[in-house]
DNA sequence: TTGATCTAGAAAAACGTTTCGCTGTGTGGT
DNA sequence: ACCACACAGCGAAACGTTTTTCTAGATCAA
């Protein structure tokens, strides 16, 4: 442990040559260098199993070679795609990646984002916190490449899901099967997303002039009380539908359906969020909206590095549509 | 975008003292320094914005404080957590974490290692891919704490579940209860832990004297087969009980049951893998054994750490162990 | 043969820190 | 009043690379 580790001027010493020729032909440029001694570096390199100290270059070449990925919520279920996803991307251009999760906590944010700019990262991909405090995201995007994901921050690259549009069209959905006391519960407001998406099923029951604020229920961010209220709003409202906006607060209308012995879809029709391999094995099988993660996260990779190897992205928000997955408990066949 | 970063020097410039003082009083050592040049130093910090930057730093004083987390499959549905704590741990201690998946890739695995140690990570926490090459881990624990966790490798500080007792106490209960005819639907045995299960079953079982190798069937690694294997053992060997090594074969194995319109448990018992919030709600919901991955990961953490300010941890293998969550699939009440 | 031109490879500077060793000033003891 | 000592703060070296500059030997033309 912590034995001394072998450098590039121990190369050099025991191929007999400077240590400019050993670094030359260890990232074989193309310059020239006669072959005999090329191969008693190579020679020296495998010998004393050298491997270069990337600290030390990256502090000469101002490149470290790493990006920094920084989520909200690891356990979300769609997170571990991303991370996946951005992960390999990095690795084929032979980048490391930085992670982070800031659990929602700006505070939390703004240091670790400082962190990583002092650990001097090329880029970052981040889905930022939910809040208006940005100054440091301005701040950061000032000296390396940004994009943000899932939520759109102004000036700055941003790929993001239509929210407004997918909650649209999943409450049209109901509508046209004949619902009309659609009940939604919700995570806080605050949220852009929530809020879009919130905003979009209003809009499409006021079109057909059935909102009613009392079935709109907001529950904390964990969905802790997705439970009681969805009792609530089966019981007392008489709802004949409900839709969520996240995984819990979908797995709280299934357990009050379950307690309550209610029939889906016939008594009530229920439009989940996200797309989970478990999904399908409710009874009946859960109607969802798909998260487009996996294209989200590509285009940021996209932009990230086209940024990282030529001019700074246009700070422009791209809108990923996403689709919506009918399978039983919508009410569909 | 890529503008010139301020710099110690022009700290030092501004307040008009040397760099040596003003890395003394920045990294406020517990040499004294004259309040009046603390204070213009610390003023001429906040006015440049100064962020110092670490790769010089790392180079300088041999640690980068930042640890590598290496794991073979990020999608799987408990690894999430086990990297939500080892973040958390590891930012505690002001320690970066650098992400990586190999997706039990070997070769993958060993250069990223390499990448790693390059990077001069200051400890490592690793999920080993399946496979007995593990010259790479040894060249790293030479050199840096390692720790593996999930499967443990010879002469490497190892903390993993103990699977061969957890197997054995599932496949005890099920007989508990009067199954027979116990079918087993497993990943590759080459997996060591699979293994273990394997064993802990099959010994649980030969001890009743209804150790029946037609009923343990071999699927993929991620467990394609196992719906069809499932079907196949409730039509053509009249299975009393099924018990999976997998997320996902355990999802095989209750899709089988519905489109074969088997009751559970009264016809089959089903014994699942992993405990994921979606298993209380299926009909049935599903008895299975917990992980205790968060505990996992936790030790792993603690023996890293320690490791790290102190002597090296000694190389042994720590077994956590498991639990059994009886719910109704399993025939309990 | 000699001066000009080229180039392989060595020497040295630089990246931004930390830290060692030194200088020079101020204090206290005799 | 002088010497010894303490110590605040500075200069410079070092960390392990890359890259620019420089040197010296070889090649070529006249």
């Amino acid at each position: 442990m912590a034995q001394k580790r072998v450098t590039i001027t121990d190369v050099a010493k025991l191929a007999g040559v400077s240590v400019a020729t050993a670094s030359v032909v260890i990232n074989n440029k193309n310059k020239f260098v006669a072959p005999r001694l090329k191969r008693q570096v190579l020679e020296a390199v495998a010998q004393l199993n050298y491997q270069p100290n990337l600290v030390a270059r990256s502090l000469k070449v101002k490149e470290t070679r790493t990006i920094g990925l920084i989520l909200t919520n690891i356990t979300s279920p769609v997170t571990p795609l991303s991370v996946r996803l951005v992960q390999k991307y990095a690795r084929e251009q032979d980048f490391a990646t930085l992670l982070a999760v800031t659990e929602e906590d700006v505070n939390l944010e703004m240091t670790i984002v400082e962190n990583m700019l002092s650990k001097r990262v090329d880029g970052l991909i981040m889905c930022p916190a939910n809040s208006n405090v940005v100054a440091h995201l301005h701040y950061a995007a000032s000296l390396i490449p940004v994009v943000a994901i899932e939520r759109a921050v102004t000036d700055i690259a941003s790929v993001v899901t239509d929210n407004y549009e997918i909650g649209r069209t999943a409450a049209a959905h109901l509508l046209a099967h004949g619902r009309r006391r659609i009940g939604l519960i919700h995570m806080p407001l605050q949220g852009t997303n929530t809020r879009r998406r919130w905003e979009g099923i209003r809009d499409a029951l006021a079109a057909h002039d059935c909102f009613d604020p009392a079935l709109f229920c907001e529950t904390d961010y964990v969905g802790s009380s997705a439970y009681d209220l969805a009792c609530a709003l089966i019981r007392e409202q008489g709802v004949d539908a409900l839709m969520a906006t996240s995984q819990s607060i979908t797995m709280g209308i299934l357990r009050a359906c379950q307690t309550l012995d209610v029939c889906i879809p016939e008594e009530v029709a229920i439009f989940g969020y996200d797309d989970l391999p478990w999904m399908e094995l409710t009874a009946p099988p859960l109607s969802t909206t798909q998260q487009p993660i996996e294209h989200i996260a590509r285009r940021a990779c996209e932009i990230l590095f086209a940024a990282l190897s030529a001019q700074p992205a246009p700070a422009q928000v791209e809108v990923i549509a996403s689709r919506l997955l009918l399978r039983r408990s919508c009410g569909c066949s």
